[in-house]
DNA sequence: GGGGCACTTCAAAGCGCTTTGGATTGATTC
DNA sequence: GAATCAATCCAAAGCGCTTTGAAGTGCCCC
C-alpha cells in the first residue's frame, strides 16, 4: 500500500499498464468489465473514473481522455441498474401498449410513434420500456406496478379517451407523464402534445364545401377516443358554418379497419342521395372507401372525393411525390420525438408547470378530391 | 434491542403494529415503500420478508400470508433495479426496432409481435425494453451497448437477413437470443422460430395451379430479407414441379407498400400476356393489387386471383367470418408469444442446445381466388 | 524550507435488494 | 434435564455504481 514510498510514480504507472493489458487479454471475452476493474486497470480510483466519464470538472482533461479511451477499448459502460440504484433514477421511460379491449387490436400508429420517441431516449441515455396490458389486468395496476417497482421515471399516455382515468391516477401516483393527445373532461392540468384535430377536420370539410360538395360523410374512429370526438366537432363546425345539419346516416364511427371503410361506403353509396365526398380518420379506412367506390365503377376524385387523415405511417406512405389521397397530415413519428423530449424535460424540472403543444396538420391536396359532380 | 427480555412477545408485536399504522398514515402518499420500511412495519427482518415474497420455503405459511397482505396494502414491490443488482440478472429482454434503412420504415408486423411477446414477459416478471437504431448508429453498437450496460438478459432478433451478421455478433457477445425467422447462410447453431414460408408459398402456388392458373406473378418483400427469399423458393419450387420456368417479368420484390402492389400490378396487367394470378407477401401489397385490378374494370377472384400472406395484424383484419383474401395465415402476435417463451427458457437454461420451431401457415380460402379465366 | 493555493485524486458510505452463515426458539428424544 | 432437531428468523456482506468529505500533489511565494 505504501509502495509509493519506494517506487517512482512513473514506474508504477507503467508497470500497471502492462499488467492491465495482460489482465485484459486474460479476461478475454468472458469478463464483463466493471468500474472497479476499469479503474484498477487505469491505476485510478473508482471515483475519478466515474467522474471522468460523467463529465465532472474535478478531473483533468488528460485523465479524462485516458479514461474514455480505456472505456472504449474495454467496451465499458456503467451498469444501468447500478447507476439507477445509486442515483435514485430509473433512467427509463414507460409506454403502456394501447390495445382496444374489444379485439386486442394494437393501435397501428404505435410502432411509428415509438420509433420517434426511442430516438430521443437514446440520445439522452434513457431506456424505453413497454408494458402490455394483459386482458384480465386493469390499467391501474400496470401504472401502479411501474411506480412501485421504480421501473421508470415517467410514462407516456397513449390514446387518451374522454375523461381518461389515467390522468388523475398518474397525478396521484406522482409519476411524471405526458399525454399524446388530450382528454376532454379532465379538469386538472397536465402536459400534452396533440394535433389540432378539430381545425384539421374543419378545414378539410371546408375544402370539400369549396369544391361544391354538400353531402359529406365522416368515417371516424371510435368516438370514445378523444381525437375522434374532436374530429367530429371540426366536421360539424364546418357543416354548421355552411348551414347544413349533420346527417346521422352519413356519420359513422368504429375501429379503423379497411373493412369498416369498405362496407360502410358500400352501404352509403346505395342510399337515394349518396355522399359525394367522404372524410376518413385513417389511411386504412380510406383504402376501404376507395375500394367500395371503384368496385361500383365510380372514380375517386371525380364521382366521390375522399379526404383522409394521414399519420404518415412509414409502411403506409401516401403515394410518392404526388400524394394519392388529399389528406390532413401530421407525422406521428415526429410526435413521438416531441413527446419524449417534453417528458424528459418535465422529469428534469418537475416543478415547471405543464406544457402544451398543438401541432397543426397540413392539408395536402392529392388525387382523391375534385369538384362535386353536378 | 434486548427488550424481548422485558416485554412479552405478543405485546411487542401489537405495539409495533399500532406504530406501523401510524407511520403509514404519516408517510401517507409521498413515501415510496421499500423492503426496510416494510419489514420494520411488520416487525420482521428484511431477510424474512424477502423470502416470504419470493416463495422460499424457510418461511411459515402464516408469516408469508401476513407479509403478502402487507405488501399488497402498502403497494410494495421490490425495486427492479435493486433486485437486478442483487441477483445479477437484468430481468429484462431487449428488442431492437427493425427499420429499413432506406425509408426509416418500421416493420408493420412489429407492433403485434411486441404485443404478443410482452404478454409473456409480463407473466414471467420480465421487463421489455426497446432500442431504436439511430440512423447514424450501427447495429453492432446497439447490441454491444445493451450487453455492456447489462441492460438485458437476452434479445430477440427481428427480421433476419441472409447471412445476418447479428447472429455471430450475439454469439460473440454471449448474449442469449432467439431469432424470429431464420438466416440462411449462417452456419452456427441458434434458436429460432419461423413460419414455413417456403412450403406456404409452394402450397399457395400449387393451389393456383389446381385452379388452372399458369401465369402467376409474385410480389415479394425485399429479397435481402430471409423470409422473402424463402417465399420465392417456395414459389419457384411449385413452378418447377409444374414444368414452368420462372418469368422475371412476373417476379418483383420491394418494400411492401400499397403503392408497390398497385403500380406493379398495373404494369403487369398491361403486358401482352398478363398474369391471371398474383401472390403477394403482405396484406398491404394485396390491397394495392386489388385496387389495380378493379381500377381496370376486372374483378378479383374472377379475372385475376390473389393469394397473400396474412400475418393477422390486428389493424388489418382479413375480413370477418369469410376471409376476403385467400391467404397463407400465421399469427405474428402468437409468434411473439412463443419467441418470448423460448427466450426466457433459454435464459433459464443457458446450456441447453438451440431450439427450433417451425410453424406451418394455414391456407384459408377467401373470395380472392377462382378458376383461371379461359 | 514551509505555508498557501489550485488541482487532482481518494476512501468510504449508501442506494434497495438477495443470500449466506448463524442464532434462536420450542418441541422432541433419550 | 440435557441433547438433538426442525422450524424460523436474523445480521451482515455484497451487487456496481455515485457522491461526500477529506487528503494528496506540485507549484509559487515569502
Amino acid at each position: 500500500m505504501k509502495s509509493a514510498n519506494f517506487w517512482p510514480l512513473q514506474q508504477i504507472r507503467s508497470s500497471k499498464s502492462i499488467l492491465a493489458l495482460e489482465i485484459h487479454s486474460a479476461l478475454g471475452d468472458f469478463g464483463q468489465m466493471n468500474l472497479k476493474e476499469l479503474s484498477s486497470q487505469l491505476g485510478l480510483s473508482q471515483t475519478t473514473v466515474s467522474r471522468a466519464l460523467n463529465g465532472y470538472p474535478e478531473v483533468s482533461e488528460s485523465t479524462r481522455q485516458r479514461v474514455m479511451a480505456a472505456a472504449e477499448q474495454f467496451n465499458y459502460a456503467p451498469s444501468t441498474r447500478a447507476k439507477g440504484l445509486a442515483t435514485g433514477k430509473a433512467l427509463a421511460i414507460g409506454h403502456v401498449i394501447p390495445t382496444t379491449k374489444s379485439h386486442e387490436m394494437v393501435n397501428p400508429i404505435f410502432a411509428d410513434f415509438i420509433a420517434g420517441a426511442g430516438e430521443e431516449y437514446a440520445r439522452q441515455g434513457y431506456e424505453m420500456i413497454l408494458s402490455v396490458l394483459n386482458d384480465d389486468e386493469d390499467e391501474h395496476r400496470v401504472y401502479q406496478s411501474l411506480k412501485s417497482r421504480r421501473a421508470v421515471d415517467g410514462v407516456v399516455v397513449h390514446a387518451p379517451r374522454m375523461d381518461d382515468p389515467r390522468i388523475p391516477l398518474l397525478h396521484e401516483l406522482d409519476l411524471p407523464f405526458v399525454v399524446h393527445g388530450r382528454a376532454s373532461g379532465v379538469a386538472m392540468p397536465y402536459s400534452w402534445l396533440d394535433v389540432n384535430n378539430r381545425s384539421a377536420f374543419r378545414r378539410a370539410t371546408d375544402f370539400l364545401f369549396d369544391l361544391g360538395h354538400r353531402r359529406i360523410a365522416l368515417l371516424n374512429g371510435n368516438e370514445q377516443m378523444d381525437f375522434a370526438m374532436r374530429r367530429r366537432r371540426g366536421f360539424e363546425d364546418a357543416l354548421n358554418d355552411h348551414g347544413i345539419a349533420p346527417d346521422p346516416a352519413l356519420m359513422h364511427a368504429d375501429e379503423m379497419t379497411e373493412d369498416f371503410g369498405y362496407t360502410t361506403t358500400r352501404t352509403m353509396l346505395e342510399m337515394p342521395a349518396p355522399p359525394t365526398a367522404i372524410l376518413t380518420s385513417s389511411m386504412i379506412i380510406a383504402l376501404g372507401v376507395r375500394r367500395a367506390i371503384e368496385e361500383k365503377g365510380l372514380r375517386m376524385g371525380r364521382d366521390v372525393s375522399i379526404i383522409t387523415h394521414d399519420d404518415r405511417l412509414s409502411y403506409l406512405p401516401n403515394g410518392g411525390d404526388v400524394p394519392i389521397f388529399t389528406a390532413t397530415r401530421s407525422s406521428v413519428r415526429d410526435a413521438g420525438r416531441q413527446v419524449a423530449a417534453m417528458l424528459l424535460q418535465k422529469i428534469a424540472q418537475p416543478d415547471k408547470s405543464p406544457v402544451h403543444t398543438l401541432l397543426e396538420a397540413e392539408l395536402t391536396v392529392g388525387q382523391s378530391t375534385g369538384p362535386a359532380p353536378t
